[in-house]
DNA sequence: ACTATCACG
DNA sequence: ACGTACGTGATAGTT
């Protein structure tokens, strides 16, 4: 028989700290499980055992308040995130058929050995730990499965001698003598590995190692030192040595894999919100041959009918649309269609629909010369809107979420059968969070505007764009020659291990060892480097010529159209802090801040007879927090039209303004993108190359001159431990599950994620707002004129070149008014043929 | 599938 | 003692 054994303690800690921070909509933390399942099931799927145990240590961990006397005994205990996920794994794994052992004080460990006996001989053990300390189990038939964050490291014999040089049953020598600091056993002091290993691979035991202590190659320093350590190192020795007479069941049998109880699985992983584990599982969906569960079982099946003219829904109906297949749910029916004229008759009707994905509805309306009317409800933004940390918002995964009956007994027609009462809860659950204006009045709207822009596109001179891919290529080929000519060899340029090898190994540049795989290549690094070889230069200059090569003008390339044009696709449920992302091409990141990259917007141009109106706020995040924060020291330099990096600098540096220097302002520049982004001395100090003293200065200048901020932020992070999340101006939320977490770290970028959520997010929310006013009024007053692009801040429309002046006219209009703050929102407006020449 | 890098706001 | 600013997407290299 074949048993997998898995050390519980050591696999749930590894998970706990390897895997991001991660809870329920709840609040409650599935992280250290989520880590733990993977690992299982992969190796699972790897050892295909027979038998399974999964053995814990019966130290169970206490809720000590601070009060007790023994609290900080217990500080280098379980933190209780991962305390409060032990007893959930334990349910788990029954539920999965799989044996869970511990024994009262015995160490998991000792368990671990105890079954490695018991299946020793004719069957097979496979050990799952984190821990080399089992590494002296390994025998010819049982493997040790170190898993690391990365991988698991396959213990056999064999690989064992090859690394330590010894058998595995001599690990507990070694560890005897070296000590090891995370068991707090310390063997012989003053002497370590790099001494302890010679000794063990001549003498292999502690014994031997003593008895031929005479002969021994050693100083006469460590000699003295072993012999006064003898007593640590046999007492070590046998703390070391894992005990394999743990007093658990001894019948085989008890181990072997039983059958899943899969509906309190199901409903385990349900409750968790662990949905691709259930997936993985074959919980959900339609293919899985797993009982249904009572709920939808007991729903009468819905009547699946072709849809026809006459049975056009007259009442308000919820439907699913892919791109060709429609699907309506109405009173127990569902009727399906892809007659596209039919389908048409559908949307270009007022009565009221609630559907999935409206965007692509909105898009396909538009294909067709028409559009969809009367959708008020899209239930995958209403998920967005409810927790935009998820990473999918199919109808599935959002029944799971709110306990809706996914109606997986219809098969194909599953997910529109299941809408209705999907939409039902997420309503109810919008009002329940306040949100139901801002989905109403911006998400819900603007889906019809994206998928206008998606619809419209931009166009792209093809032919501009290859003509400068090509003299970038031949850019590169000088480079080439002139890189290899410096290096005296070939090598890929952009291997960053090959870089590495060539600048820091043969040319013998000073390296910062900074990235786990090797050295650090980065720009910031070449830059330093940039006056001590003259290879450094030719490097920096093909990196930013490959990357506009192959980025921007090769895959460019590939993603126009047909009709001369570039469609992105804008995901309306991406980003966490309200944004809308970009993709194929993301048009959200073309080059503009140095000159040869801002090029390319030459090739982004308006149609025949037309022009590009382009306008984006000034300072949007800025201006947020001064209206946010209330402080009237920051809001009047907004009402009073000054520039406000130097304005931020004379405070600051405490001079008037005309004193304020481009070197003063910019470092001044540094410190408002700092504040926006959760500030932090070091990072600021490594970004304008001061001090981390001189930047902790300017933080605390900052902070004393604009005190309001400073109150803002600590009320935001304090308001976001207490409820979890935090809201935009419009209630947008976020939720920062990090605060609650047991890493420093990541507890940081919790706050520094909460400052900054109000504010970006704000800004998100204000500009989508324009973005449907401005999409509204160009319907009623500019009809041929299109909103085509929008950049986080800046919003772009391709207008007849008659109707230009208007157009600009309405859209600084808008995005001005589209929001009343207690500083303006200033909005600068530029035409021009191209984007480069609309930039301004 | 992950890492390093670099493009944008 | 330790790590280091928010939010994205695309590419090429590496595992």
């Amino acid at each position: 028989m074949k048993l997998l054994a898995i050390d519980g303690n050591s696999i749930m800690n590894r998970a706990f700290y390897g895997v991001k921070a991660l809870a329920t909509s709840k609040g409650e933390y599935t992280n250290a499980l989520t880590g733990f399942m993977n690992v299982l099931l992969k190796e699972m799927e790897a050892v295909k055992p027979d038998c399974a145990a999964v053995a814990f240590d019966l130290k169970v961990p206490t809720f000590r308040h601070k009060s007790d006397p023994n609290y900080k005994a217990n500080r280098k205990g379980m933190p209780h995130e991962l305390a409060l996920q032990m007893p959930i794994i334990k349910e788990m794994l029954a539920d999965m058929g799989i044996a869970c052992v511990s024994c009262e004080g015995w160490e998991a460990d000792d368990i671990l050995g105890t079954l490695s006996k018991l299946f020793a001989g004719l069957d097979e053990c496979f050990i799952l730990t984190g821990d080399r300390d089992s590494l002296q189990l390994i025998t010819q038939t049982c493997t040790v499965r170190l898993a690391t964050n990365k991988e698991t490291i396959v213990y056999t014999p064999e690989r064992f001698r090859e690394e330590y040089g010894f058998e595995p049953v001599n690990l507990i020598d070694f560890k005897a003598i070296a000590g090891d600091s995370s068991d707090n056993y310390p063997g012989v002091k003053g002497i370590g590995e790099k001494t302890v290993f010679p000794l063990i691979r001549k003498y292999a035991t502690v014994e031997a190692v003593y008895e031929h202590i005479d002969e021994a190659e050693l100083t006469a320093g460590f000699k003295k030192k072993l012999v006064e350590g003898r007593e640590s190192a046999e007492h070590c020795k046998m703390l070391a040595t894992i005990v394999c007479d743990a007093p658990i069941d001894s019948d085989k049998e008890k181990y072997l894999i039983g059958e899943r109880d899969e509906e309190a699985l199901r409903e385990l992983l349900s409750r968790l919100e662990m949905n691709r584990l259930m997936q993985r599982l074959g919980l959900t969906g339609a293919a899985a041959s797993a009982p249904k569960p009572v709920k939808v079982k007991d729903l009468p099946p819905f009547e699946v009918a072709e849809l026809t003219e006459d049975v056009l829904p007259a009442a308000p109906s919820v439907f699913t649309f892919d791109g060709e297949k429609l699907c309506i749910a109405l009173d127990g029916k569902v009727y399906h269609t892809a007659d596209s004229a039919l389908i048409m008759r559908y949307f270009a009707g007022d009565t009221e629909k609630r559907c999935f994905d409206g965007k692509t509805a909105h898009r396909y309306a538009f294909g067709q010369g028409g559009e969809l009317r009367g959708l008020t409800f899209s239930a995958d933004l209403a998920g967005y809107l409810l927790n935009s940390q998820a990473s999918d918002y199919s109808v599935e995964n959002l029944c799971l979420a709110y306990k809706v009956a996914y109606r997986s007994d219809m098969g194909e027609y599953a997910d529109v059968c299941s809408l209705a009462p999907l939409c039902d809860k997420l309503s109810a659950e919008l009002e329940l969070a306040e949100m139901t204006a801002l989905y109403r009045d911006i998400e819900l709207p603007l889906c019809e505007v994206l998928a206008s822009m998606e619809f419209y596109g931009v166009e792209a001179d093809t032919e501009g764009i290859r003509a400068f891919g090509v003299k970038l290529n031949e850019e590169l080929e000088k480079l080439t020659a002139q890189i290899y000519e410096q290096a005296g060899h070939e090598f890929n340029i952009l291997s960053p291990k090959q870089l590495g090898t060539v600048l820091f190994e043969e040319l013998k540049l000073p390296a910062k060892k900074k990235t786990k795989s090797g050295y650090s290549t980065n720009a910031e690094v070449l830059e330093e480097l940039s006056g001590k070889h003259p290879i450094v230069p030719l490097i920096l200059e093909y990196r930013t010529l490959s990357k506009l090569s192959s980025t921007y003008v090769d895959s460019l390339l590939e993603q126009v159209r047909e009709d001369g044009r570039v469609h992105s696709v804008f995901k309306q449920t991406e980003t966490r802090t309200g944004r809308i992302s970009s993709t194929e091409p993301n048009m959200q990141n073309i080059p503009v801040r140095k000159p040869l990259g801002r090029e390319m917007r030459k090739f982004f141009r308006a149609r025949e007879g037309c022009l590009l109106v382009d306008a984006d706020y000034s300072q949007i995040e800025l201006r947020v927090l001064a209206s946010v924060c209330g402080d009237m020291n920051m809001q009047e330099a907004f009402l009073s039209g000054k520039d406000i990096h130097t304005s931020t600098a004379a405070q600051v540096f405490g001079l008037p303004e005309d004193f304020v220097d481009s070197s003063m302002r910019s470092a001044a520049k540094a410190v408002n993108f700092g504040i926006i982004y959760g500030i932090g001395a070091f990072s600021l100090s490594k970004d304008i190359g001061v001090s981390v003293a001189e930047a902790k200065k300017y933080i605390k200048n900052y902070l004393d001159n604009f005190s309001k901020v400073s109150e803002f932020m600590d009320k935001t992070v304090e308001d976001a431990k207490k409820q979890g999340y935090v809201t935009t101006i419009f209630g947008r939320r976020r939720y920062i599950p990090e605060l609650s977490a047991s890493n420093r770290n990541v507890q940081a970028f919790g706050k520094r994620a909460a400052m900054n959520a109000p504010i970006q997010g704000a800004a998100a929310d204000i500009i989508k707002l324009a973005m449907v006013k401005v999409y509204r009024r160009l319907k009623a007053e500019l009809p041929e004129a299109r909103l085509i692009l929008q950049v986080h801040d800046e919003l772009i429309l391709e207008v007849p070149e008659a109707q230009a002046q208007a157009a600009e006219k309405l859209l600084k209009e808008e995005m001005e008014s589209a929001v009343d703050l207690a500083v303006p929102m200033t909005v600068d407006a530029h035409s021009g043929k191209s984007w480069y020449d609309a930039k301004g």
